[in-house]
DNA sequence: TCGTTTGATTTTTCATTCAATCTTTCGTTC
DNA sequence: GAACGAAAGATTGAATGAAAAATCAAACGA
């Protein structure tokens, strides 16, 4: 909706995260800057700019004279990564269950409901796309700057695990249920509750993502 | 100690880094590229990769067309940092007191004691490196990469405010008291104390810091 | 047959050049 | 005298060209 075009650089960045993300650039995959220009018809320049900010952000590595590779995220990165959301969204829980207006929470309440029904019905990319909606809200509501950014940084790595958890069989309900165990506390203006709650959500998050893992490699080694 | 020099872009970033935090280059001035490559003797390539870093990080901030200009902290930004600090370096605590070896404990003994004999001779500079020391000891001690990571994050901007609160009187005392604190709790192998004892620590920085800045204030409008 | 070394190719890295846009200043007009 | 507009200067953004470094392959020696 902007009148002036991005910046090159900024352009380049963004296409490299979807396609970082959507697995045309697969993790630990090494990226070749010619070949990158011409996909995006751009020159070297504005591209190395690029590549920068994305291993700033800890989506790429960068070996000095050798170039750029994709991170590859470990479980064991997973099992340290989660905790720290854990915390962080769990305070912002806090914070929401303080700030929210009678309108944000009815807000909240919509997509709860709509969380549900897609539940109910089994659509899980409905459900997943909802779920991000109600955890951006929310931090959203704790109206912390710096506590949303240090959530987005950390949430870009477990994103790049691209990791669909609720997959797993009985997830979606499980998580339902603990989605409203965090609103109910909220609209109760219960701080501690909703911190607690989604604390919880979000550890059985890492564990049902942990079955899985175990699960895909069982499958594979089988 | 390297025999590889490091690239020029990488070294720029890390001299006009240390150029942000001495003040050299103060909060809001604006980066001339031209000037800052005549100075750092190297072309507008390498220093406009720098430059990009350098804003993914948050030191600066980038306006298209306009060019980059060094961030400014305000007193709100201070005031959602330092709680996300006291949750995340708080979590280091709790690590810590799970983690740490006798020899751990040991080192950390070693540093209390300098500490308590800076803060007796009023050496404020020694006390500010050592306390440094600790915080770090303590992240380390928690190993978890992401937490220490996010916490550094937060920590460099808080350093673009460089601002000395342990100058504020009677700040010192208090202090090594609650650092004290944090290490009897550690030492006894209470998580939740030593999580607790370093939430306090870092709000009650936030809060001389706070009164410093309204005592600057004062006399700046005196 | 295996290890080492050397040379060629590929690729990153940096400097220079070119283009687009913003700001500032000077001139004109109301 | 003030305000609007245009032109010139300055500065960011992008592209291309040149150089340094690393990898890979092949050939030589053990």
């Amino acid at each position: 909706m902007r009148d002036t075009p991005a910046s090159l650089h900024h352009e380049a960045a963004n296409t490299l995260r979807t396609q970082i993300f959507d697995g045309t650039l697969a993790p630990s995959s090494f990226l070749d800057e010619v070949a990158l220009c011409a996909g995006l018809q751009i020159s070297r320049t504005p591209l190395r700019e690029a590549l920068k900010v994305l291993t700033a952000e800890g989506l790429l590595r960068h070996e000095p004279r050798r170039g750029c590779f994709v991170s590859q995220v470990t479980e064991q990165d997973l099992d340290e990564i989660f905790p720290v959301i854990a915390l962080l969204e769990g305070r912002c829980a806090f914070e929401a269950a303080r700030n929210a207006t009678p309108a944000d929470i009815a807000a909240l309440t919509e997509l709860h409901n709509a969380l549900q029904k897609h539940a109910e019905v089994g659509r899980i990319q409905a459900y997943y796309d909802t779920n991000f909606a109600i955890h951006e809200a929310i931090i959203l509501l704790a109206n912390n700057r710096w506590l949303s950014q240090s959530i987005t940084g950390l949430r870009v790595i477990v994103k790049l695990a691209r990791l669909q958890q609720l997959h797993a069989p009985g997830r979606l309900a499980q998580s339902l249920s603990e989605h409203l165990s965090v609103f109910a506390a909220l609209k109760n203006r219960d701080c501690e509750g909703a911190e607690a709650a989604m604390r919880t959500h979000i550890t059985r998050q890492r564990e049902a993502l942990r079955d899985l893992a175990r699960s895909q490699h069982s499958r594979l080694s089988a």
